[in-house]
DNA sequence: CTGAAAGCGCTAACAA
DNA sequence: TTGTTAGCGCTTTCAG
C-alpha cells in the first residue's frame, strides 16, 4: 500500500531529489565528469554508495545507442574446444567492459539464424559466431552487417566469402605434425582424414601431402582414410584398414584425438607398440590425451587466444574509419610432444 | 549530408509514419494484441518484414521493468560440467524467451561480486550461480536478495544459508556407487575422498560409510585415502598407499574420475587386473571414462538437468506470491556401469 | 560549475 | 478498432 516502487533499486532521480541536485549534476558526477566540483562528486558517490545504486544499462544504453552487450554463436558448448575459446571471449569481453551473451545453434542453421534475432533484439554491439555444420549461405549474416554491426567469424568459416575471421592454421598444423613424424625416422605415414568439404580438415590434409612431398616421401591414397573425427570406433576401424595393405604404415596423423584413441586402442588388441611400430600424432590436444598410455602427441589449438583474438579484432572494427577490407587473423597452432610419437633414437 | 541516421534500424516509429498509423497501433499489431483488425495487422507485418524491423528489447525492457535476460555466474567454464550445465541452462532460458548473460568468477570473491554488479547493472530477471572455491560469506549475494531479484545456487552452495537451490545428490551417488561395488562381490572397498570442507566430498563419503554399514562390512579408516580430486597423480599414490596394506582392497570408489584414472593406470603397472583383482567406481562421468581400457564405471551427475532444473525454479519463483521458504530441488544422480567394475560372476 | 529540457524506442493506461 | 499521451532511466545539448 502507498506509492512505493516495487524494486527498490534507486534511481538517479530519486538520487537527485535526495541531494537537492539536477539529475543531469548526478549523472555527471557519477561519470566523473571533469567540470563537476569535487566537492559535489564526494557527497554523491557517498550517496550512491549508501543507497546502492546501481546504474541502469538498459537505459543508458538505450539513450547513447551503446549496450555494451556482444554476442556470440557457437554450434555448441560442451565439449572443451569451443568452452575455452568462450572462456577467451569472456575474459576479453570483460575486460573491455562488455558482457557476453551466449547462444548455441545445436548445429542447426534455423537455429542459428534465430539466435541471429535474438541477438539484434538484445542490440548487441558485435557477433562473434563459428557457424553451424548445416549452415551453407550467408544470407542471415548479410542482415548483421547491413546494421553496420561488427561481425566476427571464428574457426568455422564460410569458404568463399570475404568477412572477418579468426582461424587456426589448420594447414601448418597438419605440415607440422606430419614433419614431426618424418623427423622421428617414420617413413610409411597414414592420414585419418576428416569431411574434406568442412576448411580444416581439407587443410589438415594438405599440411600432411605436402610435407611429405618436400621430404620426397611418397604420397599413396591407399593411406588416407576418411572418417567420422568425432567418433572413436571409426578411428578403429581406419586403423584396421590400413594394418590390412600389404606394407603397413609406421605412423599415423590423425585430424582428431579421439581418432587416434580409437587407434590406440586397435594397436593395444593387436599387440602393436606405440611409437615403436606406429607412431601416433592427434589433433586438438583434448585433455584425455594426457589421459591414454602411451600419452598422445596432438596439435594444440590455442583455444584461449583464439576467444582473445576475436574479441580484440571486434573491438578494433569498432574503431576503424569504417567498412575496410576484412580482416584475417591467423593463429599459429602448436605441436604437443608427448609419447605416442617419441621414437627414442 | 542529409539528415540520415547512422543506424539504418527501423524503428515503431518510422514504420508508424510509413503506414499512416500511430506507434501504438503498430506496437500491438506486431505484438498481435486481439483488438486489431487483420486486416491492418497484415499490412504492419508486411512491412516490418520487408524492412528487416527488429524491435529493440532494450526499451521495451526498459518500459516495462522486464530485460528478458538472465544472469549466471560460474567458477569457471571450461570443463565439462559447467559447460553441459551451462548448456542446460541456454537451452531451458531461450525456451522460456531469455537470453543469458555468462560471467566467470574464475575461483575468486572479489571477481564475483563484480560479477553481481555488472548483472545487475544489465538488469537481469535473476541470476543462477555456482560460488567460487573462495567465497565464504554471503554478502554480496545480499544486495541481490533485496532488489527483489531470484536467486538460485547451484551445485557448489554455500553451507549454512537458507537459498534456493538446485544440488545433486551426492550422497545417493556414494552410496549407489558402493552398494554396486557389494553386489559385484566386492568385500574390502577402499576410498578416495576430496576435501571434506567441500560438502559435495563429505556427502559421498558419508553416501560410501552408509553402503558399507548396510551391508555389514567392515569400516576402516585406513581404506580411506584424502586426495586432490583434479589431479591425476594423485590417484596413483592413493592407489600405491591401499595397495601396501597387509589385505589390499578389491574394490575402489572414487570421489572423482581423475583419481580413478591414476589408479587403473597404477594398477596396470602392477599387473593387477581391473576389475577381477580390483574394480573401479569413478564419480562425474568424464568423458574419458568411455576412452580408458577397460571403460570406467561413474556416477553420473545429470549436468544438463541440473541446468534446466535451475532455469526452472527461477522461472517458479518469479510467479509465486513472494518470498516463500527457499526451495530445494534434489536431483538423483545415475550410476554408469561399464566394466571397471563389472566382475562376470 | 550546474540546471532545464529533449529524447533514445517502446508500452500501457486512458480516450475516442 | 485506433490514437493520444505519458514515461521507463539515462545522457546530452544548450543555457545559464
Amino acid at each position: 500500500m502507498g506509492k512505493g516502487k516495487q524494486t527498490n533499486q534507486p534511481s538517479l532521480t530519486d538520487l537527485a531529489k535526495l541531494l537537492g541536485l539536477s539529475v543531469s549534476g548526478v549523472s555527471r558526477a557519477l561519470n566523473n565528469d571533469p567540470r563537476i566540483s569535487q566537492a559535489t562528486k564526494k557527497r554523491v558517490q557517498a550517496l550512491a554508495q549508501q543507497l546502492n545504486y546501481q546504474p541502469n544499462h538498459l537505459a543508458a544504453g538505450l539513450r547513447r545507442g551503446k549496450s555494451k552487450l556482444l554476442g556470440v554463436i557457437v554450434p555448441f558448448i560442451d565439449g572443451r574446444f569451443f568452452a575455452v575459446v568462450i572462456k577467451g571471449i569472456e575474459l576479453a569481453a570483460s575486460r573491455a567492459g562488455f558482457s557476453v551473451i551466449i547462444c548455441q545453434s545445436n548445429e542447426d542453421v534455423a537455429h542459428e539464424r534465430q539466435n541471429i534475432e535474438t541477438l539484434l533484439s538484445a542490440q548487441v554491439e558485435g557477433i562473434l559466431v563459428s557457424i553451424s555444420r548445416t549452415t551453407h549461405d550467408f544470407a542471415h549474416f548479410e542482415k548483421v552487417q547491413q546494421r553496420g554491426i561488427p561481425l566476427v567469424f571464428f574457426d568455422r568459416i564460410l569458404v568463399g566469402t570475404r568477412v572477418n575471421a579468426v582461424v587456426l592454421d589448420d594447414y601448418a598444423g597438419g605440415f607440422l605434425a606430419t614433419q614431426h613424424l618424418i623427423e622421428q625416422g617414420c617413413q610409411r605415414i597414414g592420414h585419418f582424414a576428416g569431411p574434406q568439404q568442412l576448411g580444416i580438415y581439407a587443410h589438415r590434409r594438405q599440411g600432411y601431402l605436402d610435407a611429405l612431398r618436400k621430404h620426397g616421401l611418397p604420397l599413396a591414397e591407399e593411406f588416407i582414410v576418411y572418417c567420422d573425427p568425432i567418433a572413436l570406433d571409426t578411428g578403429k576401424q581406419a586403423m584396421q584398414k590400413l594394418l590390412q595393405l600389404p606394407e603397413r604404415p609406421d605412423a599415423i596423423f590423425s585430424a582428431s584425438d579421439a581418432a587416434a584413441v580409437g587407434a590406440l586402442q586397435l594397436l593395444e588388441e593387436q599387440q602393436l607398440r606405440v611409437p615403436q611400430d606406429v607412431a601416433l600424432v592427434g589433433f586438438s590436444n583434448e585433455m584425455f590425451t594426457s589421459l591414454t598410455k602411451p600419452l598422445i602427441t596432438s596439435v594444440d589449438q590455442c583455444c584461449e587466444q583464439m576467444g582473445q583474438a576475436a574479441v580484440r579484432l571486434f573491438l578494433q572494427l569498432g574503431q576503424e574509419p569504417k567498412s575496410q577490407a576484412p580482416q584475417h587473423v591467423v593463429l599459429q597452432p602448436e605441436l604437443c610432444i608427448r609419447a605416442s610419437s617419441l621414437r627414442n633414437t
